[in-house]
RNA sequence: GGCCCCAUCGUCUAGCGGUUAGGACAUCGGCCUCUCACGCCGGUAACCGGGGUUCGAGUCCCCGUGGGGUCACCA
């Protein structure tokens, strides 16, 4: 489909050929949809996958529907536990909950691909029963010879010859082992309405016939996804672009059964920042990483939310918001490039969002571990950093000062503005401070704009030299604030330490 | 190479035949100001090319070009 008009849902008769055989989706529609995740174990849980999980459990979300997470572990070699687990956390940190799965059960499981060999197993048999698969006990010599035979007129690209396709229950190697391959139509289109990518058609002589269950008993990719999607009940598949060309197989697969396949929606891919594939080497893929730099669920999940669909001019989105607005229409067909800085904008959006208590409830894994908070006055501290920071680490970071009995001074803001000349104008300031009975932000302001104006100075006399004696650093929270937080003993004591460093640098 | 997909500012995108082509990030000015942020105001910046269709194309069609995906007993 050209890049005009998608028309999800919506088959013109007009525009393809009579022999097309084309997979009728429903109009996307409000009826609850059954949707899944099918991640493989075989690493840390990218971001690019966690994007495809979102869409769906927004669907299922949006359409009451249900989500259903299922792992797809058949290449045993790769698999492993860790990595399950990985997922399982990963899922859970985001707050994408599963209906169905593993840790939830439910009534279409098992859930992992290696409990499922007998349900393929019969799925196969039936096929091969209704001559849509068959058995091929070609060995892997044999193939290997044809690979080579095939190589040698130039193409790379092998194409199984087929030698068993028409061979029946009587020809088979009773002890032999063999493969169960799909007998592939040779002529005629396959194709569907992709609800992202519009009509999309490809010709059969394209495909091959597919191997759908390896000697092993272990179902291939195509064959796992579509018996499973069929036997959950799946009604509406989204994943990532690089499956279309999976789809006329699996499309094939479900009519080889009889049955019709789900609706099919297929998203873009996402890119690393130098318009590369994205991956460890130019970004940030694990989830955990996020969650180890401080990111906030709900952002990684709005960043992603608008790498690939919009709601009008609207950027940041509440889980519910994007419940509610979520829809395949306006998902993207381009491929979109990854982002960090708009990325660290909407988590720093997401963060400046929250409430003190609950910012500092989720900044308070992050505090260095010889911390000794003052709880009473950790809240207000967080909310002054809170514009500041963009992660939970920095919230961390920036709120530490406060709750030193030993400040760390940054020596080039020490050398700076800790000079001799400061030393009265800060012990003057300590002591107008003292007389002070009410320590809030609005008094001290009041007090030290007429203490100011008594002494003819400008703020800008003593905010530095204050400043850097109060936190240790040259940039930090309004001076009101931090003197607020900090309470009344503790900014007179840092004070005069500060006058103490400055005059002492007098003695050179 | 075959097949399939894609193409609006640097980036994410809005746009669904008639717009001064809008917003956001980034960037550059300015305001605010005790520093740093936040916030606010403003600027620079885009329809890949060529043909059609049409009174009128970013929007529809075709051809180029350029990206991408995929051609396994991986997923």
């Amino acid at each position: 489909m050209s890049r005009g008009r998608r028309a999800p849902g919506h088959y013109d008769p007009r525009r393809g050929p009579a022999n097309v055989r084309v997979v009728l989706p429903l109009a996307p529609s409000m009826t609850a949809e059954r949707v899944r995740f099918a991640p493989s174990p075989t690493g840390y849980l990218h971001i690019g996958g966690v994007r495809t999980a979102l869409y769906n459990w927004l669907w299922a979300r949006k359409t009451k529907g249900t989500f259903v997470l299922r792992i797809e572990d058949t290449d045993v070699e790769r698999s492993t536990a860790e990595s399950t687990q990985v997922i399982f956390d990963a899922m859970k940190w985001l707050g994408l909950d599963w209906d169905e799965g593993p840790g939830v059960g439910g009534p279409n499981g098992p859930y992992f691909q290696t409990q499922r060999l007998e349900i393929y197993k019969d799925f196969a048999d039936k096929m091969i029963e209704r001559g849509t698969a068959y058995r091929c006990y070609a060995t892997k010599e044999e193939l290997d010879a044809e690979r080579e035979r095939q190589s040698k007129g130039g193409n790379p690209y092998f194409k199984y010859p087929g030698w068993w396709r028409d061979k029946g229950p009587k020809d088979w190697l009773d002890d032999k082992p063999y493969v169960v391959r799909l007998k592939t139509p040779k002529s005629g289109t396959t194709g569907w309405v992709d609800l992202v990518k519009g009509r999309i058609d490809v010709p059969n002589e394209q495909q091959q016939d597919v191997v759908l269950i390896r000697q092993n008993g272990m179902p291939l990719y195509n064959f796992g996804a579509a018996i499973d999607d069929l036997t959950m009940g799946i009604t509406l598949v989204a994943r990532g672009d690089d499956h279309v060309v999976n789809t006329p197989i699996q499309i094939l697969i479900y009519e080889a059964l009889g049955k019709t396949a789900p609706k099919l929606a297929h998203l873009p891919m996402i890119n690393g920042p130098d318009g590369k594939k994205l991956s460890k080497r130019n970004a940030a893929v694990s989830v955990a990483e996020y969650r180890d730099m401080g990111f906030l669920p709900d952002a990684v999940l709005n960043y992603l939310a608008r790498l690939g669909w919009s709601h009008g001019d609207q950027e940041i989105f509440s889980r519910a918001e994007m419940i509610e607005h979520f829809d395949w229409s306006h998902c993207g067909r381009t491929a979109a490039q990854y982002d960090l800085k708009k990325f660290q904008f909407v988590q720093s959006s997401h963060l400046r969002a929250l409430s003190d208590t609950d910012l500092g409830a989720l900044a308070r894994p992050f505090l260095a571990n010889d911390l000794k908070v003052d709880d009473a006055r950790y809240d207000a501290a967080v909310g002054t950093v809170k514009t500041r920071a963009t992660t939970l680490v920095e919230t961390a970071q920036m709120v530490d000062f406060y709750f030193r009995d030993t400040l760390s001074f940054d020596e080039k803001a020490v050398a700076k503005f800790l000079v001799p000349a400061a030393a009265a104008t800060l012990t003057d300031f300590r002591a107008h401070l003292a007389a002070q009975s009410a320590f809030d932000r609005a008094s001290l302001e009041a007090a030290t704009t007429a203490w100011l104006t008594e002494k003819g100075l400008q703020i800008k006399d003593v905010a530095q030299a204050a400043r850097v004696s109060l936190t240790g650093k040259s940039q930090s929270p309004g001076l009101y604030e931090v003197l607020e937080v900090l309470g009344k003993d503790r900014s007179l004591a840092r004070l005069e330490a500060g006058a103490a460093m400055a005059s002492r640098t007098t003695g050179a």
